[in-house]
DNA sequence: GACAATGATGTAAAGGTTTTCATGATTGAT
DNA sequence: ATCAATCATGAAAACCTTTACATCATTGTC
């Protein structure tokens, strides 16, 4: 019972009396066999549990139905449901979903490549902000396959991107400050190597100048979209003392330390300093005040970035290149109108 | 360049001028092969960018290094960091990760024992706590593959299982609130239907036996995880009237609910009451108060775990049918002394 | 110098599909 | 009644490996 072997396509054809051929057809192209035979097989089928089996198919027809995606940290809360939503699509169209955990360390990107070559995975997803390590090199023979980028763009490329309108985004959370009485408002996460970043800053500026507020860039600091980076930047203006009265943050990271900061400093939030996040991972709800913030339709990116990338397999020739997600303004604590007019 | 075909076996073959077996084993048994000829089949891999091709391979060997991870929810923050442990020791393995996200919907779970059926996954890991549907049923020609559960035992069955000793984790925590001097304390997530909460409550029970505390049947409370039932039972003791100087719960979401449902009655933690979460989830550290609790190795679990199934798979049968890793006090700012002596 | 043992390599089968091409039967048009 | 077109099916090739078995050469032993 245990290592019986697996029923194939032959042992179905002799039960129903055809060919493996018709088989293979009433399976895969039910129209193209007669209903009496297509009965027979389908029975057949029925009585052995015949499951055809998906290395022989794979092999003859090139292909196997497996997606591979790149991720840097799969455990990134930021990820996580995003994956969520690229495996639900997938499984929905009949397809698997192969993850490489890549940690940023090349070796390990190029090892994942293995399956691109050997037709394991017919399609790539790319977390990663970046084409895998040496998969453009010449006199490389790894095929590019058929791929798209998620939550951060491939620069310099050509990879169709889905993700969230970053600087439509930016500028709504800018309005909001702006709605609330603020005019000082800090950008903290500028980067010059970041797309997202860079998107978000150019939303924040388009805020504020459509609201005829000169931007002082004593209030644009840089930073990576850590923890650790808003807290840093933060201290920075206590030295300088050049201080805003909101904070619009690069992205939720980034605003806990602010928050983390100005506490720490005593004053009273929001009613001292408003800050405002983007993302909305799963923390934002629990941080003291809870954290105003974009959120990011994380699971229809993974939907949508799927359903791309099968189109592509398909062959389809998709319309446009970026598929821009809108993110909703969740309003918490960590907003108010600013201390004094 | 684009759709070049792949180079085979035979390509190589051809070029270093031996045959096809011959490459396979200075591939694969290197020692079965003189040096000169090894020599000349890695130059000849080496000039035609050759990579033996997965699917023929599986197919041939009837196995796929590949393992099935069945989880009911891939986002979820305790998941996501086992996942990565268990994507990190595979691919050391040189073995792939599949995902499948169950949503305990049976349909799907049987859905992925397609991979298992054709050899396309070798193993299975299961999170869900439980068989997937329709594996045992009589007549189903499913076969069983090596599997080992993580997280949450599979009941009533043989299954090795991977995680935290829970019960010795319980055990720790509620005596770190004896020894803040608690005795009234409450234990909220009892269940009969699920083992972990089980594990846990025993372990607390334990401890208190232990310090000679005799247990308040009124202080333990039905929970089944979830946030809302953390808030649920903790107003109901208030209806009660009968209340604890210290909570512990059955898990981190849990102790949310109670630290929710205590501060919305204006209590001050942890001078009024002390919280305890066990599991250390992300967001353990953000809560206000950040939440005292038990940490999991969760990587280390997920290491630990595809090791053993990797352990199974090679034939092994390993010495235990349960490893049990410990947990870590993690001291943050919800639990101080009771109020009063 | 004969024979056995060892070592290196090649031939061919097997793994389970899909699909092209060929065949024969049936239908429809003239 | 003839021919063309359509339809249903089957035979066999192709997909790319691994490996059991056979072959041949070389070494070692008596």
């Amino acid at each position: 019972m245990q290592h019986r072997k697996l029923a194939t396509i032959e042992d179905v054809a002799a039960i129903a009396g055809v060919s493996i051929a018709t088989v293979s057809r009433a399976i895969n192209e039910p129209t193209k066999v007669a209903d009496e035979t297509r009965r027979k097989v389908t029975e057949a089928v029925a009585r052995t549990g015949y499951t055809t089996n998906a290395m022989a198919r794979s092999l003859r027809m090139r292909r196997s139905n497996m997606i591979l995606i790149l991720a840097p940290d799969v455990g990134d809360p930021n990820f996580s449901n995003i994956l969520v939503g690229l495996e639900t699509e997938a499984s929905k169209r009949g397809y698997g979903v192969l993850i490489g955990n890549t940690q940023n360390d090349p070796t390990r990107e190029t090892d994942y490549l293995r399956f691109i070559n050997s037709n394991q995975a017919d399609g790539l997803i790319l977390l990663t902000g970046h084409l895998p390590y040496g998969i453009g090199e010449q006199g490389n023979p790894v095929r590019l396959p058929p791929m798209v980028a998620v939550n951060e763009p491939v620069s310099n490329s050509d990879v169709p991107f889905v993700g969230v309108d970053n600087f439509e985004g930016a500028r709504i959370a800018a309005e909001h400050l702006i709605a609330q009485g603020h005019h000082r408002i800090a950008f903290i996460g500028h980067s010059t190597s970041k797309a997202v970043n860079m998107l978000r800053e150019q939303g924040y500026r388009a805020a504020l100048s459509g609201a005829g507020i000169t931007i002082d860039p004593r209030l644009i600091l840089d930073g990576d979209g850590t923890t650790e980076s808003g807290r840093a930047a933060t201290e920075h203006m206590f030295v300088r003392d050049v201080l805003p009265t909101a904070f619009l943050c690069v992205n939720d990271a980034t605003a806990l330390g602010v928050i983390i900061s100005l506490s720490a400093r005593k004053y009273d939030l929001p009613r001292d300093f408003s800050v405002m996040g983007f993302d909305d991972i799963s923390f934002a709800s629990f941080v003291t005040p809870s954290l105003t913030t974009m959120k990011q339709p994380r699971h229809k990116i993974g939907e949508g970035a799927m359903d791309l990338l099968l189109a592509l397999l398909a062959g389809e020739t998709p319309a446009k290149n970026e598929v821009l997600l809108r993110s909703e303004l969740i309003v918490r604590n960590s907003v108010s109108g600013p201390r004094r007019g």
